[in-house]
DNA sequence: TTATTAAAGGACTGAGAAGTCTTTTTTTTG
DNA sequence: CAAAAAAAAGACTTCTCAGTCCTTTAATAA
């Protein structure tokens, strides 16, 4: 549905909406532990969305990313469009370029309905909506370990980011 | 939103199912060139097809790919799932493998009743359905050429196939 | 002001999807 | 039966997305 790209995004600008303000900020290293992101190209990414004014960063000791009070009111879908690109989620189900109400193609109409309501939901829904969301009892935004992937973090302190 | 192998997919069968019967079967080539695309990629799709069951081949002079009556009762979401596997449609929209209702991720109840609906749609509408779109007026599988690409079209005749 | 910390930037690698080409097999028809 | 037509099969290439690593820049703090 989405690219892994903007999946890593929405989920690290949760993270960093839930544990940063201007004077508490996180680092790219604790983003990607907490997450199983890869570290360095989650730097990407976090660049691009600091870049494009949905997060804030900060260089230097102490230094990181963190959320501003006005960045809980961008839509998730902006978060989207910055890393993958405006119009990623609008083109035609088949991917014909022409393909619009006056010059359909066959699944059209049957398609766009979905496809428009799920773009109003995340034109509307904000990062403060869904930081919401993440606060609730059991709503998360990091995979549960498995047994074994329990046993290999206490054996052995995750050496990989 | 679906895989570029799953649009040729789609098309390609629409466009079987609108051009073909028993005793009048369409070549490779002859899909290819009319959906504008690559012919010897388009080859592995038809096969999967076939092998799966959603369309059929016959060799030799005369020889060709067909829908058979049977065919038309498909829903579409078999053949998305033939070419790129079944439950690609299903995963978490923020790829956590864990998510579920117990245990959702902070969009879960916002993208999810979208998804299915979506995926309900897919499986009710069949390849018969959407011919019948096909056929309306001014309903279409085929990229509209640019006024640039019909000059071309003109000037030499496409090899590309 | 120097050392340290963390992001910024850029070059490189790897995996998987998409695309190309050649050979083999099957079927039809003269 | 021989020739031709078309799919089947498989090897190979290319491109894009994802992932890795190294160097530079900026900010802080001792």
């Amino acid at each position: 549905m989405l690219s892994r790209t903007s999946q890593y995004a929405l989920r690290s600008v949760l993270f960093i909406a839930e544990n940063s303000h201007a004077r508490r900020k996180v680092g790219v290293g604790e983003v990607a532990k907490a997450l199983d992101i890869p570290k360095y190209y989650l730097a990407k990414i976090l660049r691009k969305l600091a870049v494009g004014g949905l997060i804030r960063s900060s260089k230097g000791p102490g230094g990181g990313y963190y959320l501003d009070s006005e960045d809980f009111e961008h839509a998730l879908i902006a978060i989207i469009e910055i890393v993958d690109g405006p119009d990623s989620l609008k083109k035609c189900a088949l991917g014909l370029n022409t393909c619009s109400s006056e010059h359909p193609c066959p699944i059209h109409f049957y398609i766009g309905p979905f496809r428009d309501s799920l773009l109003q939901s995340l034109s509307e829904i904000t990062v403060g909506d869904a930081l919401q969301q993440l606060k609730e009892e059991n709503v998360f935004i990091a995979n549960l370990l498995t047994a074994d992937e329990k046993k290999k973090e206490n054996g052995r302190p995750d050496e990989r980011h």
